[in-house]
Parts: structure tokens; sequence; C-alpha cells
DNA sequence: ACCTGAACACCGTTCAAGT
DNA sequence: ACCTGAACACCGTTCAAGT
């Protein structure tokens, strides 16, 4: 009988790197909303007081915890083809490693995100877009908004698979989800009257149809092809 | 000494509109997350429960405040020029509309906003989509870009607005705030190691500057070239 | 220096009870 | 039907006090 035998390994000190991998866990368990500085401190086995030492407050956890989720991306290399072939690849990596931490996302849109992890795939978006022959200022100004483009797509998806998790825990197919989702929206507008909306009404299927990795290539390739044409 | 006397315009009875056009009016006050369900109860001089016979919750009670605040949406009229001219007038007012109510464009992101007033403006662009010539499936995937674009960009001008009344109270220029915005992250991007982020350190000065508008209307253009050269 | 118990000033939502 | 007092189960953040 020494001291007080426990299970859990050591105690494990606190450490800004700790609090925010434990916090990112939490934001896949129980969505980005729910996860409280108590919370993770609970997570932690410590006090939420102690948090403070490490983190100014919940946004700038949330902010650390933005870069972590950016850490997941792997930069396109060069047998990905040519520079508009990689930077796609790269836009739909960052979608996807921020759209599958819930609402993650939304600190982009609060936020010019400096963390070392989005400086290094910023650093590469804007590598690409000028191997692409686009003018200085015209990277600047696409970078912005390829940003806005990015997290919007990002908690779109958030949104989807959080709809999906609640209707179907058990992981069905993707074609189950989205036909319970548009079902709804379908309803509405098709219940809409006609004269008042006619292009909605009409336009109906086609709003909420549409696979979602085609509609996100579709966009993609809306704005590069808009990039370019201009100067 | 009749029944208690008061100087409050007769208790008012509660409504639906009460509440919501309350709620737009706390949202401008006090900001989108201060506007809690006590607030709105004590400003209408009740109790928070008495809400809930009109709102299920948070959630659809700033929903009907977001198409409230889509009210605000004038549409271009014909004079305003041919169906591009009109198109990128009616997305500029949107943005503007939700913009000036701080964090309310939030709604449009995670939901796929159904209110009468939302209908109205999406009905007219996708009326004027196709008056270009878009094609009906480009229209609807084009909707989907635009409110991507809207909701975002009413987020950012509303964190520059708040950022404004931040700093300065006082309503002094916009050079000003934006002088003092921009300074901040200008020094972390100048502040960085040239060799690891060449791309960023480089174009420093252009990611920081350029009017809010200019860039706007730039961004707007290339999604709208973009467009036409689909199909 | 690092940590934390306890407190402060809040939340959203529910429900039994009142009119 | 409409309203509400009181309660439940939470929040973020601070700070004096401890090691």
């Amino acid at each position: 009988m020494s001291a007080t035998p426990r299970t859990r390994p050591e105690k494990s000190t606190l450490s800004l790197d700790a609090i925010v991998t434990t916090t990112l866990a939490l934001v896949d368990e129980l969505g980005y909303a729910a996860v409280s500085m108590r919370r993770v401190a609970q997570a932690l086995e410590t006090g939420p007081a102690s948090l403070y030492v490490y983190v100014r407050d919940r946004h700038e956890l949330m902010s650390l915890t933005y870069d972590l989720a950016i850490a997941e991306v792997v930069l396109p290399v060069e047998s990905d083809g040519d520079w508009r072939a990689r930077l796609e690849l790269l836009v739909d990596r960052i979608v996807a490693a921020l759209g599958s931490h819930d609402d993650i996302a939304s600190i982009g849109l609060s936020d010019v995100p400096t963390g070392p992890q989005s400086l290094r795939v910023t650093e590469e978006l804007l590598r690409l877009l000028r191997a692409g022959g686009i003018d200085d200022a015209a990277c600047a100004w696409a970078a912005d908004l390829f940003g806005q483009y990015i997290s919007s797509s990002a908690l779109e998806i958030a949104a989807r698979l959080r709809a999906q998790r609640a209707t179907d825990p058990t992981h069905a197919s993707e074609a189950a989800m989205s036909a319970a989702m548009s079902a709804h929206l379908d309803a509405v507008y098709r219940d809409l009257p006609a004269d008042a909306y006619p292009t909605i009404h009409a336009l109906a299927p086609l709003l909420t149809g549409g696979e979602g990795g085609k509609r996100a290539a579709w966009k993609l390739r809306v704005i590069l092809d808009g990039l370019l044409a201009q100067g």
C-alpha cells in the first residue's frame, strides 16, 4: 500500500499539446458546439481553470484545434498533375480535413487562420496559383475567395455528416441519408405555390439533387475558370 | 389609484412578430452570440419560458430572425441593367443586409434558408440566372455557390464591423479601422521566415491590402465569369 | 511557476402549476 | 390556450489561495 495506486497513465502532466489533441478528439465525439472548457478539463482529469494557464479563452483553444485539423492535409505532389490539378486536389483535401471535424471550420470564417499548418497550406495554395501564371494581386484575392469556399464547403459537409449520424447511427449508405435530407427540402420546394415561385418550382429537383462530389468539383471548376478569365 | 399604473405601453401582448423583431434589434445591439433566450424575454418583459410557446428553440428563433434580415433586400429593377448587372446588385444587397446584423448570416451556413423572404430572393436569383441563358442544372448549382459566397462574405463584413466598433466606438473613418486590422495581419506575414514561406512573404502587402468593395466586386466577377465559361 | 477550489454571472430548456 | 416560477443541468472565466 504505497501512494494511491491508479489505473490511469500516471496523471500525465498537462501540456498545450495534450489539451489541443484532446479538444479535437472531443469535437469529433461530441460536436464543436458541445465541447466546453469544462468537458476538455474533465477529459484531462483536471479543473477548467487549469486550461487557462495554456490558453487565453475558448476561441484561442479552438483556433489551435483548427490548426491541428489542418495538419492532416497532405500537399499534392508533382505526379498529381499540373498546377491546376494539384490546386483542386489541395482544396478538396482541406475541405475534407476540416469537414471531418464537425464545425471546426467555423473558425476560418471569423479569423484569418495564422497557425503554422494553415500557413503551410496557404503557402502551397499561393505557390500553385503563381505557378499557374496568375498575377500577384489576383493570387492574393483568389486565396481569400478559396478560403471562403473552403470554410463554407467544410461546414456543409459537417452538417451533412451530423444529420447522417443523427438519423442513422449505424453508418448506412450515403444514398439513404442523402434521400432523407433532400426529401424534406424537396417537399418544401414542391409545396411552394408555382405562381409565386415559378423558377424554384421548375428547378426543384435540380436544387436538391446532384451527388456531393460532382457538385463540389463543378463549383471549384467555376471558380478556377473564372479566375483564369481575369487579366 | 386604480390598477397599478405603468409607463410601458400596456404590457403589449406577446407575439411571434414581436419576438422576432426584438431579437433582430438585440442582435444589432449586443451581437448574435450574446443574444440569449433570457435577454430576448427580458426585453419583452416576460420570462424565458414564454418564448417557447412561439418558438421551438433558439435556433428556430434565429432562423426566423435571419428571414427578417433578408426582408430588407430590395430586388433590382429593370433600369438597374441587364441580368448580370442585376444579379451582382442582388448579391451585393443580400450580403449588405446580412452583414449589417452581426453573425446572423451563420444561419445560412448550417441551414438551407426556407423562410418566405429567403425564397423571394432565391426565386429572383434563379430567375436572373435563367434569364442569362444559364442551363437549369447550372442554375441550381450556381445558386448553391452564390449562397456560400453570400453567407461567408456577410460574416466577413460582420467581423470587420465588430472589430471597428470595438476599437473605435465613435465611428471614425473606415480607413482607420482597416489600417488597425491589417496592421496586425501584415505584421504576422512580414515576420514570417521568408525561406519557409516565400510566396506569402512576397505577396504579404497584397494579402492584406485592397479596399473591401473592389475585392468583393472582383470575387463576384470571378464566379460569374466562371459560370459563363461552363457548358 | 504551475495549478486549482470555489465562486460569479450567466446559459437553454422543461414542466408542473396557474389563469 | 396561453403563460410562467422554479428548477435542472449546464456554461466561460476569474481569482485568491495553495504547492
